[in-house]
RNA sequence: CGGGGCGUGGCGCAGCCUGGUAGCGCGCUUGUUUUGGGUACAAGAGGCCCCCGGUUCGAAUCCGGGCGCCCCGACCA
């Protein structure tokens, strides 16, 4: 993509609003604009962002045997009185009435409407277990929006929803879900601890809140440092991993336990801030049961599917991830999520021998690379370089480009190499 | 929902107290210059001063009402 054709409107100053960290880099890196109060536009370089953290998603759903479907943003009050829900969610939930006086509501989350699907089609024992789960905007009116992206009140997040026929199940389930999201955080490239949460809303006696660590996070956490070492989703099977999950101590500050806090070493002990990006319910048969979802047992009993609900806030990890990774300089994406893999710079449009190299470059790196090719002093090229936090820089000026020389930058490092194009279109792509 | 603050070209801000017809920096356009870490000079374009009403000969400025946005706290993927 070129950069010169590009709606990519980087701000050299920060707007008033943005507070943290994340909230500036977004705005000045041209990833978001704020439409209203809490509700943000995705541009291009944004929508790359949450497009690739999607597609990791489904492919650790997929892997853990969930499917996708898609339901819609706006929903029927009536399946909400149906739980109950409808008059409990209070002032979070965005009611709305059609020409014709009908209720209607902007979808918080999906409890409600995935039972009510299954309900109708799902009669037998033998169609469990299923695990479905979609990517779809949700809108709570928060009371106060802030930090941007981290507490928007429209939001994209992954909601899942397990459906067993017993408790052995559901908490299979359950871990599954969990190794999944162990799974996708580490692909994405940053750290999460699980942590023993409260299931507020959605009801409930299992959850576990998934945290990254930032200094800005809005939750005081307390976990074993053995977190941080080692590769948490490598146990051998399921229940090894949850096993080792919920015994080393991770807790937000709600769920601290002090004495079991104090039986870890010193030196192990972290304490920090997080930034929830995730969190896994057992709610077992709350809602088939108050919306009455039975499927016929092998004796031929009515059974009332024990579920779950597993949850992914993907337009809140774009910035929490730039919360834990950026400099003064700007952003620092990690390589699997980075709106583009690299960047060429062209240090001098017009040389010949620069502008062949830059045009070979950017044929073969492909969709996934940025080219600056505008006319712009090479200065303004690598500050922007570096705010929009491209993993890989490939610098290209007449310096090197006699001798068919580069300078490749890991934005990460700062280190940087004199290089032959082929080497650095190697490096890049490995 | 309690407390505080802000709204002036695209962005960051000054002007408001003490009313007299809008200014600075960045960005943008054109030209020259510069050419490896946000270059310099020159000439331009661009503003219902958030909205409505009031006071006044005259309102960005004073008064009343409304709307929007931000920050702190309590609450939340």
């Amino acid at each position: 993509m070129r950069l010169s054709q590009s709606l990519i409107p980087t701000l050299k100053e920060t707007p008033a609003e943005a507070q943290i960290a994340s909230h500036r880099l977004m705005l000045r890196a041209g990833l978001v604009r704020q439409m209203a109060s809490g509700i943000y536009a995705w541009l291009p370089a944004g929508l790359r962002v949450l497009n690739k953290i999607s597609a990791i998603v489904r492919e650790e759903q997929a892997a853990a045997g969930a499917q996708e479907l898609l339901m819609p943003t706006i929903q029927s009050a009536d399946l909400w009185r149906e739980s109950g829900r409808y008059e409990a969610y209070g002032k979070e939930m965005l009611r709305i009435t059609d020409r014709h006086e009908r209720d209607l509501l902007y979808g918080p989350t999906n409890e409600e409407m995935i039972t009510s699907i299954m309900r109708e089609s799902v009669k037998s024992y033998r169609e469990l277990p299923q695990n479905l789960y979609h990517i779809q905007w949700k809108f709570r009116d928060e009371v106060r929006p802030r930090f941007g992206v981290l507490r928007g009140r429209e939001f994209l997040m992954k909601d899942g929803y397990g459906f067993d026929l017993d408790y052995a199940g559901a908490l299979l389930t359950y871990k599954k879900m969990m190794l999944a999201y162990m799974r996708t955080f580490q692909r994405i490239g940053i750290t999460a601890i699980p942590m023993r949460a409260d299931t507020g809303q959605i009801g409930g006696d299992l959850s576990h809140e998934f945290h990254i660590l930032a200094p800005t996070g809005e939750s005081g956490v307390f976990y074993d440092a053995t977190f941080e070492a080692g590769d948490p989703a490598a146990a051998a099977d399921v229940e090894t991993f949850y096993e080792q999950m919920t015994t080393i101590y991770a807790a937000t500050d709600e769920k601290h336990d002090l004495a079991a806090w104090e039986k870890i070493p010193d030196e192990r002990r972290r304490e920090g801030r997080g930034i929830e990006v995730g969190q896994i319910f057992y709610f077992g048969k709350k809602y088939s049961e108050s919306m009455n979802f039975t499927v016929t047992g092998h004796d031929g009993t009515k059974i009332f599917p024990e579920m779950g609900s597993y949850g992914i806030g993907v337009s809140r990890l774009a910035g929490a991830i730039i919360e834990a990774r950026h400099d003064e300089a700007g952003i620092i994406w990690p390589d699997a999520i980075a709106p583009f893999r690299a960047a060429i710079l062209n240090l001098r449009q017009g040389d010949a021998a620069t502008d062949k190299i830059c045009n070979e470059l950017h044929e073969k790196l492909g969709a996934d690379c940025l080219y600056d090719d505008r006319e712009e002093r090479a200065g303004a090229k690598f500050a922007e370089a570096d705010l929009m936090g491209h993993p890989w820089q490939i610098i290209a000026g007449p310096r090197g480009a006699a001798n068919g020389q580069v300078e490749l930058k890991r934005r990460a490092t700062g280190e940087r190499l004199e290089l032959s194009v082929a080497d650095a279109l190697a490096k890049v792509m490995s």
